[in-house]
DNA sequence: GCCATGGCTAGTA
DNA sequence: GCCATGGCTAGTA
């Protein structure tokens, strides 16, 4: 694993149940601010195998991003089930939901 | 080439 | 709706 993507993961897995983090966000933790789209890769492939708690990842506007409807519902249904709120619009409020890591 | 992003800007190469 | 972004991998030489 290379050291981007390693500390991505980390990253990813110190995100706190009921919390979410944005891909441009873990980007700039992980030190390459527009590395968004890595972010992606790390999730779409290391997941399962790292046991990442993908769901906990939405885009800067604070939208499930994924959009395969099963796992979209997936993550709807896990956010919800951390009591995550998520609007009728998909919106979830990033200023009461957003995890801010200030250890790294 | 992939990818579940981010930003939405204007002049230069 | 468009397009620059970039770390990584598969596949080729």
């Amino acid at each position: 694993m290379q050291p981007f993507t390693e500390r991505v993961v980390t990253i990813i897995k110190a995100i706190p149940e009921g919390k979410v983090m944005t891909y441009g966000q873990i980007a700039r933790e992980a030190g390459s601010p527009r590395a968004a789209r890595q972010v992606v890769r790390v999730l779409h492939s290391m997941s399962r195998k790292h046991r990442l708690p993908w769901h906990r990842v939405v885009n800067t506007k604070g939208q499930i991003a994924i959009q395969d409807d099963e796992s979209h519902q997936e993550q709807l249904f896990s956010l919800e089930s951390e009591g995550v709120e998520i609007g009728l619009n998909g919106i979830i409020d990033l200023e009461k939901y957003q995890y801010h890591p200030s250890d790294f």
